[in-house]
DNA sequence: TGTACGTGCAACCCTGAGGTTGCACTTAAC
DNA sequence: GTTAAGTGCAACCTCAGGGTTGCACGTACA
């Protein structure tokens, strides 16, 4: 394999459940909603919503695993807020493949040339 | 909801397969070999894996319905490659939420120094 | 014309994801 | 001190996802 994926190949274990957790459409949406709407607890974030509360906590969780939202306490409630940085980190490993991509085009096209 | 929101909704349900067929050890492990190697055949592709040819084939037809891949028949092998256009569409929605998170940002500081 | 290779299809298994409901427990508010 | 609001926890259900195996089918090739 090339140099490039040598690159790419251990943050594979780490870029997949990244994927993973924006790849529903639920938690997409609080994403988007968090992006713009700010933070919110619990109850607001699930006011809007068509699922149970308790569908939203699950969802909230598995964003949180992926690092993607973090919580703090406020009195009784649990208010959450978007972390940007993985988003960030899911924008890098995206671009490093598709750098990956363009340098095989690039191997590709002087191989043809010579 | 702002008019950022309103930008970015309406792909969430584009969007949310997309990331989620990305959010696979195994086919992000596919993507990574077409992207570095080129097209293969699917018992080429299977060849190194630690999965089943079939396993291989059922990640190949989910990547492929999410527009990640596509495929030709060359004789009596079927020869997948990637489509780098899809790539770059989870590239721009990855982008516009963290835009819309900025401008969230940016209005609630001009908000606290009013 | 056989034969071996490359795939497709279908049946099946098992686990985990997404969802709900009910109840207990803090904490704020009156 | 009651009461109501905001969560957490646990049990449960259903179904799709990831995987396997076995077999049939077309196609290159000796």
């Amino acid at each position: 394999m090339s140099r490039a994926n040598a690159a790419v190949l251990p943050r594979i274990r780490d870029a997949a459940p990244l994927f993973a957790a924006l790849g529903d459409e639920t938690r997409l949406r609080l994403i988007v909603r968090l992006s713009s709407g700010g933070p919110g607890s619990i109850t607001q974030l699930s006011a809007k919503s068509v699922v149970s509360r308790q569908a939203i906590t699950k969802h909230l969780r598995v964003l949180s695993d992926a690092g993607l939202v973090r919580s703090t306490k406020r009195g009784r409630e649990q208010v959450w807020d978007l972390e940007p940085k993985r988003l960030n980190d899911a924008h890098d490993y995206l671009d490093s493949i598709s750098k990956q991509w363009d340098e095989a085009l690039e191997r590709l096209r002087k191989f043809v040339e010579e």
